[in-house]
DNA sequence: ATTATCTATAGATCTATAGATAATGC
DNA sequence: ATTATCTATAGATCTATAGATAATGC
C-alpha cells in the first residue's frame, strides 16, 4: 500500500530530483529548456537573457543547463535550426514537384507562402522573430543562415518562373531576383510583427498573405485563383 | 611663432584632453557616441554591447560616457527617436496634404513609401534595424513605439483611402486595416535585410518598392503611374 | 568658472567548471 | 552503473558613481 502511493508520487525519471518540482514532467528536460529559452530570447534578446533566467524559468539550477547543452549558443543554434527546417523541407519538396512549369511554380509559390504563414503563426512564442536578432549574424550560426538563404533563393526562383508566365501588363521597374526573394519572405514574415503587438491584432489570413505574394509577383486575379487551386494538389507531396 | 604652432595643434575644445587623440574632432562628442553605439547595437544587439565597447569605439574611457548620457538606455532611446522622426514628419505632412481625396492618397502613399525607402537606405549603419531588437518592446522606449505605431497607422489610412478609388477587379480576401499597415511597412523595410547581407546585394530601387506597395493595395499599372506623377507634386510640401 | 575628460572602484552580475548527491536501471 | 540533478565557486565581466585633473572661457 505505502509502496503504491510512494511509487505514484515518486519521480518517474532517473537522476537527482529537482529542488523545485517539475511542472511539465511530460516534456523531456531538454525540451523544457528550449521552450523556456525561446520565450526569453524573443522577449529580451539573446545577450539579454542570462542562463540563470532560463534555468529559473525551467525550474532547475543554472549549472544544470550544462548537462543538456554545451553553452548558451547551442540552445539558440538548435532553436534556429528547428524553426527553419520545416520551411526548407517544404520549399524543397514544392520546388521539385513544380519542376520547370510556370503555372506549377505559381501554385508552389502560393503553397509555400501559405505554409510559411501557418508555421510562423502557430509556432510557440513567436519563435520566428529569433531570425531578427543581431546575434544571428555571428558565424556560430552559419548553418542556420545557410538554410535560410536557401529558402529565400527558392522563393526567388519560384517567383521568377511564375512571373514568366504571368499575363501582366507593362510592368513596373522590375526587381532583381535577390530583391524579389527578400521581398516575398518579408511579406510572409509580416506575421512576426503582427504577433508581437500586444493589442491582439487579428491573425492574418494565410490565404490573403499568399495572394499578396502572388500579386507582388505580378499575377492577376484569375492567375492567383488558379494558383490557389493548384496549390491544393501539392497537399500530398 | 611658437604660439601659433602650439595653438594650431592644441585641443580646440575645453575639457581635459582624451587619452587617445580624437579622430573625428569635427563631430561633437555626443554625436560620436551615438554613431559608435548605433554601429555596435546593429552588429551585436543592445544587451550585447557594453558601455566599454562603445567608449572604446569612440576613443574615450568607459566612465566618460556618463557625462553625455545618463545611461545606456538613453543612448538607444535617442537613436530610436532620431530614426523614426523624419518618417513620422513626412507622413504627417503628406497625409494632411492629401486630405480626403483618394487619388491624392495614392500619390501620398507612393511618396511616403519612396521617402522611407530612401531614409532606410541612406541612414548610416542600417540604423533602421534597431527597430527589430527585442529590447525595444520595453516600456523605456514607449515614446519611440508610439511614434512608430502612428507611422503604421498613417500607412494604413492612406492605403484604405487609395484602395477605395482603385479600379481593381474582384479583390482577393481583404486585409484588415492593421494588417494592411503592417504589411506595407514590412515591404518598405525590405531594405533592412537587404542591407544586412554581406554579399553586397544591389540596393533596391525606391521607385520599384513604392510601386510594389501600391500594387499590394490593389492599384493597377495606370493608377500607379498616376500616383507616381502625383507624388512629384508633394515634393515642396 | 566651466567643460570634458580621466582614474579608481564598488557591487552586481554572468558563464562555465568541479565535484557531490539522489534518483532509477540492471 | 547511469542519469540528472544539486552546491559551490572561480574568474571575467558590466554599469554606474565619486572624485581628481587638464583643458578653454571670461
Amino acid at each position: 500500500m505505502m509502496d503504491i502511493v510512494s511509487k505514484t508520487i515518486a519521480n518517474s525519471r532517473p537522476g537527482r530530483p529537482r529542488a523545485v518540482p517539475d511542472l511539465a514532467p511530460e516534456l523531456a528536460p531538454r525540451e523544457q529548456i528550449l521552450l523556456a529559452a525561446a520565450a526569453l530570447f524573443v522577449e529580451q534578446g539573446f545577450a539579454g537573457t542570462s542562463t540563470r533566467a532560463i534555468a529559473e524559468a525551467v525550474g532547475i539550477r543554472q549549472a544544470s543547463l550544462y548537462y543538456h547543452f554545451a553553452g548558451k549558443d547551442d540552445i539558440l543554434a538548435e532553436l534556429l535550426d528547428r524553426s527553419v527546417r520545416p520551411s526548407t523541407d517544404i520549399a524543397g519538396r514544392l520546388e521539385r514537384a513544380a519542376g520547370a512549369d510556370p503555372s506549377a511554380a505559381a501554385a508552389a509559390l502560393y503553397a509555400l507562402a501559405e505554409a510559411d504563414v501557418r508555421l510562423l503563426t502557430e509556432t510557440p512564442h513567436n519563435i520566428g522573430s529569433l531570425y531578427l536578432m543581431p546575434e544571428v549574424r555571428d558565424p556560430r550560426f552559419d548553418s542556420f543562415r545557410t538554410a535560410r538563404d536557401e529558402l529565400q533563393a527558392t522563393y526567388g526562383r519560384l517567383a521568377l518562373l511564375a512571373q514568366a508566365a504571368a499575363n501582366r501588363p507593362d510592368q513596373e521597374p522590375p526587381l532583381s531576383p535577390t530583391t524579389l526573394g527578400a521581398l516575398l519572405i518579408q511579406v510572409v514574415e509580416v506575421v512576426i510583427p503582427l504577433r508581437r503587438r500586444e493589442d491582439a491584432a487579428p491573425e492574418p489570413d494565410p490565404a490573403a498573405i499568399a495572394a499578396a505574394v502572388l500579386r507582388l509577383v505580378g499575377l492577376d486575379h484569375e492567375e492567383i485563383r488558379a494558383a490557389r487551386r493548384g496549390a491544393g494538389e501539392f497537399a500530398g507531396t
